[in-house]
DNA sequence: GTTCCGCATGAATCGATAG
DNA sequence: ACTATCGATTCATGCGGAA
């Protein structure tokens, strides 16, 4: 199996004009939020931002499969006191584009920015956004199982009974034994609550988000050989985790400086043999 | 010190209009969700939501104190596969309305009802949107401390002769004035994610949230003697949190059935005499 | 080679100061 | 008055050096 890389150096919604529609399966990506990183991005102004942002996600909602998944990480900043409210205008903004919303996962930060003051506690998770162009999508849910706990078990156990009885005179037959099933499994479907720390190495490039974030969406979203797109590529994290996972990814970068880094640590074109089974490293 | 726990049958909006101005420090409530609890409250098309919502918070505006917090709990339902936005125009319509978005808390629900659909996972989250009249409101964060991280657990096993020293020497030196400043150390200040478990209470009421939840916020914005305004009381989780930690409370219910059953599990006045020491009972 | 400790480092936010 | 910059606050994490 062939895996390729294509980074690009450019303004990702003039960029993405030169791919064709439908062909990537997934887009997960960290805009520049609003004001921040002045030094490398210039900064939006939290006014301008959904206006700014609209060409692109125009682009995205073009080049993504009818079956793939966008997911956006955001977070609105604190301005004057209180949140401010261009991340609910862009979801309002993206619908009429023709976006689906379909569901919102929290990235739980377990450690935050420390800070204290007298109005608020530190902020400590940031939005997952997730839409689609259809209502029917690629999810391979079984991808990312976790454990169970023993405190989730001894809940289900006495959940069961409960369940059996009315989810079975709803539909029928195929709930309860669902549960059953789960009992006899060690393994269980996550929530849309992501628990991550942010990862603060003294390496060079300091990512925005930690690989765990963008390897959970590729293993539920995505299959080997399917194509990852980041069109703020930044420090590469996406770029470097979906290539890890045997996906075709595409990343853009608007500064030479992100772009030549991530350029001298990939290889564009990565060959695989005889290997079904991925070892993704780190989980 | 009496405590008085005002309870109205009826439907809040109009309630609310026997009520001065500026005289409630806290607001904590969970409206009925859009098409949830038909069966009591008749459901709110999606669509008209945030129109029958306003009047309502037009009056919360009128009652509560400039130095006082408006918490609502609140999550958009999925329709047709997709979130609804009614929560995110509720927002935008409140500000216009004069509101201050000052933050949004989430709720971690630990325990979420399980469940499998092949689109999504469990949803295992909930809103805590704060809104305030003016940028300065009254906030008592020291009461929420909560135990710190590993960096401090290590130090306690060491601690932990010293920490019987230091009850000995309570009554004599000031041997132990030292050690408790280290101890002081051992809290540090929450973050706006909770993590709280749903109460599977064997109660005939079955309450949106847990008593953790109210509990957390009136600690967080009121003291004692304070009013605590819950607008849609239902099983009353709310008001009884409330007069256990020695709040005033008034609580609102249009549903007669919840009313009584309310009005028959609590005293309206409470007398507390020669304590100020409060205890809570579980924190 | 382990374990332990010290230290720098964050998509932060507020309030004061300066142009 | 309104914006730009700076210092103070604070905690989980992972690295490197030390015991």
């Amino acid at each position: 199996m062939e895996i390729n890389t294509e980074l690009l150096l450019g303004d990702c919604k003039e960029e993405l004009k030169k791919f064709p529609e439908n062909s990537v399966d997934l887009i997960f990506t960290s805009p520049p939020y609003a004001d921040q990183r002045k030094k490398t991005y210039g900064g939006i102004h939290p006014d301008k931002y959904v206006e700014w942002f609209l060409p692109t996600t125009e682009q995205l909602f073009r080049v993504l499969k009818p079956t793939g998944t966008f997911i956006l990480n955001i977070k609105e900043k604190v301005i004057n006191g209180e949140r401010s409210t261009y991340v609910m205008e862009l979801i309002l903004a993206m619908k009429k584009q023709g976006w689906f919303w379909t569901e919102e996962f929290i990235w739980h930060k377990k450690n935050c920015y420390p800070g204290k003051w007298p109005n608020r506690f530190r902020d400590a998770w940031e939005r997952l956004l997730q839409f689609n162009k259809d209502k029917k999508f690629n999810m391979y849910q079984e991808e990312v199982m976790v454990p169970m706990g023993n405190w989730t078990k001894t809940r289900l156990i006495k959940l069961s009974e409960t369940d059996k009885e009315r989810d079975e005179s709803k539909v029928g037959s195929g709930f309860g034994k669902n549960i059953s099933n789960w009992l006899n499994r060690d393994m269980a479907y996550p929530t849309n609550v992501l628990h991550l720390s942010t990862e603060c190495n003294n390496k060079n490039h300091s990512a925005a988000f930690p690989e765990g974030l963008p390897e959970w969406f590729i293993k539920l979203f995505t299959r080997e050989g399917d194509t990852v797109l980041d069109p703020f590529m930044g420090s590469g994290t996406t770029i470097f985790v979906a290539s890890r996972m045997k996906r075709n990814s595409i990343g853009i970068e608007i500064v030479p400086e992100y772009y030549e880094m991530v350029q001298s640590q990939i290889e564009p074109v990565e060959l695989y043999l005889f290997e079904s089974k991925a070892k993704y490293g780190k989980t």
